[in-house]
DNA sequence: GCTTGCCCTCAAGTTTACTTGAGGCGGTAG
DNA sequence: CTACCGCCTCAAGTAAACTTGAGGGCAAGC
């Protein structure tokens, strides 16, 4: 169990900038320690924290999106193996929406795009169960709110336009 | 054949705010014609064009290598069969690249996080081959660059830190 | 004739995710 | 004892990808 690491230490062994770490706890993605002269010391389980982190932006998810994954670990105690696993089993169900996202969308691209069908109305990358264009509002389905919903709704206002990612 | 659509057209059909299609014309995404009164006249391909895009951007490309890949394309004729096939296949690569990165992921997840290793040093995900710790600058090998070298490496300068995503 | 709707440009604002810079503390090596 | 290194805070700057707003044009409907 070690004195901690320092934030120089921890950035070494993670890629990332010391200024990208301050900011991720100024966000609550991780919460090191002090020590007497008010310096960070983090702990292991930070740097895998943290390497959980790049791995879901990587993905696309945000850093809400990740506060909010990441929340399922307890920030009292060093994360258990239980906790972990926890956390693995709900983030699988989110990898394999994606993957099977993303397998669909190659297909579409090899059946449709790759075979030149140029009719775009009944195509099927554009839109594969026939719904006439203009029912729906575009390829959206093939774009599915995955985990945009981590976020709460926020009820009120503005349904504009193009708000994802 | 047909008289072109119009920008509202085409942001009904694609699902895009029509400021952002401006946006990606401004970018070089798309080029449609003018008619006499200046008004912006587009063609069905853009649709698909568009449709592409947003894809695109779904899997984390910029705009910046999405143009790119459009680049493939003809701007000057509409693109045939065949070039949306050989774009497709481009694109295919990618696709798989990117699957068989969260497919790994994924089952590094299951292996190591979720089977509550909690030795950093040598965990699959954190350090795979493992090259002990302060090696390589983290679990970057997991994040391999892709297609973040479509914009021209940029010799000079700045090799600051973290400059991904 | 005037209002309404869709289109135009151009400048400025917004959000996310950070980085950079100024100004300062504390420990250690020469 | 002075340098230097690594750390600190806080404010401001930056890049990407758009959106918003001001000010204006053209055509159809009442």
């Amino acid at each position: 169990m070690a004195r901690g690491l320092t934030i120089g230490q921890v950035a070494e062994r993670t890629g990332l900038a010391v200024s990208a770490i301050r900011y991720y706890e100024e966000e609550g993605l991780v919460a090191p320690t002090r020590n007497d002269a008010g310096q960070r010391r983090f702990e292991r389980a930070d740097i895998r924290r943290l390497s959980f982190v790049m791995i879901a932006q990587q993905l696309g998810a945000s850093i809400a999106e990740i506060r909010a994954q990441l929340a399922a670990l307890p920030r009292s105690r060093t994360p258990s193996a239980a906790d972990w696993r926890q956390m693995a089993e709900n983030y699988r169900t989110d990898l394999n929406r994606r993957i099977a996202q993303l397998e669909k969308l190659r297909d579409d691209l090899d059946g449709c795009i790759g075979c030149g069908c140029l009719s775009l109305e009944r195509c099927a990358l554009y839109n594969p169960q026939d719904r006439a264009a203009g029912l729906g509002p575009g390829p959206r389905y093939l774009l599915g709110n995955s985990s945009a919903d981590l976020t709460a709704p926020e009820t009120s206002g503005r349904a504009s336009s193009t708000k994802g990612r």
